[in-house]
DNA sequence: GGCGGGGTTAAACAAACGTTTGATTCGATC
DNA sequence: GATCGAATCAAACGTTTGTTTAACCCCGCC
């Protein structure tokens, strides 16, 4: 088993087209529904390619699984400046979900995977909230304290955050669903585009609700502590 | 293959601790990673049992998938009422996703396996969308319709039916995930109906910025067209 | 007592699975 | 030309998969 990195090129080698092959039919089929000959056969590669690049079938799916995720700080770079406004900072917040689907197959497939990670865990949930998914969420509840002009972060705050994180994976893994209710927001040219612009609005909106909230009396009806 | 239908209470008979043992391992570890051995023996059942009652591993797929589906009317019912002002409408809307986190296991595990064909379909797909979604999305579509005066849905109205969506499906696709990042929210007594009131005021002030674009003149860095 | 059928059982089945083996090919190096 | 290691190959390995078989148990009924 060699440890190589992949060159940034694509050498068409027996490796890298087993790393294409593994994309597209564990992102389409799952981990446990595709087996190693549907992988050897699409890769064009001998079975026995797969231990011996990859170690075993769950090394491949790692591998695929890991690979094109160092862009986490850049998507942290695209909305973390404290210097910017709320509304370019949301629209660099949406444009790290809304980047995978507009640059081909790779990157959103590579999101389907992690999406499904969601839903079926097998093992690597967790290395992939630890250095995906909290490092993002933990930059949003900073902006938005910063911007809420909040001391510390509480519940409500928290909830926004994840709120407002529900809109951008809505978009991935809500797409097939979207297609089938609005095919043209979700296939249309410059759809992704308007969602750009959708979700900063909504997201705005969500904001100043939770500032007006923060700055009413609090009614009998409201069951949010305003304070620990 | 008998073609009984259970009965209202829980019979502890072999079939239907075939289909309790089914919702846990298929909302637990998804449909081909569980093995008809496993189900058997967490039922305590032999393994011919689950041909002799439902055909095939996929007919007892299918009958716990397509078990606790029946409360689709009542969902609607909660907000399909063009008397309801638009805050409770929210709510009743809302209430359709909160209602099975909030009953126990059941319907809990079963919404799981709803949310996970969204990313791996098993062909229940379809009839999922037609018979579960579809209407739900349709009703909202005509809510929003109502509450902005609009003569017929276009595509931003589509989208804001979709975004709202968003919230309430996150609640049960990222509950985990919640859990992780801020686990009074999602387990903590009450915190169901926090969410409550928080997703009906997210809501409501998502619909109040799709209002206020209707009818703020369009200026030249919004995208959306206003009219066809 | 004999009978029949719903329910259950252990055992067996073929197919598919992930993985390993040992041989073979191919260049590069000495 | 000999030698070596990387890469590839067909074949086989042992296990697990979903499903089926045929016998068996038990209870009500004639």
């Amino acid at each position: 088993m060699p440890t190589s990195a992949e060159p940034e090129s694509l050498p068409d080698t027996a490796r890298t087209r087993l790393l294409n092959a593994g994309l597209q039919l564990f992102a389409q089929r799952g981990f446990s529904q595709t087996s190693t000959r549907e992988l050897a056969e699409a890769a064009q590669v001998n079975v026995a390619s797969i231990s011996y690049y990859f170690g075993d079938k769950a090394g491949l799916y790692r591998a695929v699984f890991f690979g094109p995720m160092l862009t986490v700080d850049a998507d942290l770079a695209r909305f973390n400046d404290p210097a910017m406004p709320l509304a370019d900072a949301l629209r660099g917040f949406y444009q790290g979900f809304l980047a995978p689907l507009q640059q081909g197959d790779e990157a959103r497939l590579c999101m389907k995977l992690h999406m499904r990670e969601m839903l079926e865990p097998t093992g690597l949930w967790d290395e992939l909230v630890a250095q995906g998914i909290q490092p993002v969420h933990d930059a949003l509840v900073q902006l938005l304290q910063r911007h809420l002009d909040l001391a510390q972060a509480d519940d409500e705050l928290l909830g926004l955050a994840i709120s407002l994180m529900a809109l951008g994976v809505h978009l991935h893994v809500g797409h097939d669903l979207t297609r089938q209710m609005a095919p043209s927001l979700a296939d249309a040219g410059g759809a992704m585009d308007r969602w750009s612009d959708r979700l900063v609005r909504f997201g705005l909106a969500m904001v100043e609700a939770e500032r007006a909230r923060r700055l009413a009396p609090a009614r009998p009806a409201d069951a949010a502590q305003p304070s620990a």
